[in-house]
DNA sequence: ATGGCAGAAGCATTCTGA
């Protein structure tokens, strides 16, 4: 079962990129984040033609997050669930739309898209770290022992040095501070863990390079797109890359695919019904 | 210290991203 993440930068522009990709690679699952579309006008029929599901929570201009699907998506939740006693709170962290959860054939697929941050002055930090730890308290309410989940998307977080280009440059900048770590791991738990570093040790691997200064062209990336498995996954964990050639499509994404392929014993059909449940804010 | 590049909105230029 191959489940992939990637931050397009528009799904409108994207489109006949990600078409391609999904024709040529067959995810089962995609994970899309700023597809910076309202619902309606969420481009689902070219999806659909391929044989798949689409589920998406989006917004004019930013953010706006999408999960397509050869399986039938349920229980599909959209943000954060309401909190009476933290209404304020709730409503604000829900105006952006970053997060959606699923059920899929037997998994729990949560995509997010956490806030940029700015910088580590701005309001815009303190916005992205009461996020993480929402996420963190969220997680805590919809995870048990016994899920199988894999928590995905754009993290903009480097969890490690190794995950930077240049981790001197940047130190305890935004991406790279240890306030934004420390979230992230609060937000991880010891519940996940990162697909990627199994297999994968050493530092050079990047997920994400600036459309600034050519730093594609001068490999100058950061590794900031993740699949994270709960540890009831880690035996049939496969694989994990990067897709890095999407980055030198024409016109591409900032962000390049991240992909696992995970090996499960009873694999569903590929399923539809209209009849999803829904819950949404 | 600032801007580089790209997308959306919307028609000149600003806002946001990372």
């Amino acid at each position: 079962m191959l489940i992939a993440t990637w931050n397009v930068n528009s799904v409108r522009t994207r489109l006949s990129q990600i078409i391609n990709w999904i024709k040529n690679v067959k995810p089962d699952i995609i994970c899309l984040q700023e597809t910076k579309v309202i619902d309606d006008y969420f481009p689902s029929i070219p999806f659909e033609e391929l044989g798949y599901k689409v589920t998406t929570h989006g917004q004019k201009s930013y953010n706006g997050v999408a999960i397509i699907s050869k399986f039938k998506i349920e229980n599909i939740i959209k943000g954060f669930p309401i909190v009476s006693e933290d209404k304020n709170n709730f409503l604000e962290l829900n105006e952006q739309k970053r997060l959606i959860t699923t059920n899929i054939n037997g998994l729990k697929i949560i995509n997010v898209y956490v806030p940029n941050g700015s910088s580590i002055d701005s309001d815009k930090f303190e916005y992205k770290i009461e996020w993480l730890n929402h996420l963190s308290s969220f997680l805590d309410e919809q995870v048990t022992e016994d899920d199988l989940v894999c928590l995905v998307g754009d993290f903009n977080i480097a969890p490690f040095d190794i995950d930077i280009h240049s981790p001197q440059k940047y130190e305890g900048g935004i991406m790279a501070s240890k306030i934004e770590r420390e979230a992230l791991k609060n937000v991880i738990k010891g519940r996940f863990i990162d697909s990627f570093r199994i297999f994968e040790k050493n530092t050079g691997h990047w997920s994400w390079w600036d459309y600034r200064n050519n730093a594609y062209e001068l490999n100058k990336g950061w590794r900031i797109d993740h699949i994270y498995i709960s540890m009831n996954l880690t035996s049939k964990l496969k694989s994990c890359v990067i897709e890095r050639s999407q980055r030198e499509n024409l016109q591409p994404s900032d962000h390049a695919p991240v992909l696992i392929n995970l090996e499960m014993d009873e694999q569903n059909e590929p399923y539809f019904d209209d009849d999803d449940d829904l819950f949404e804010i």
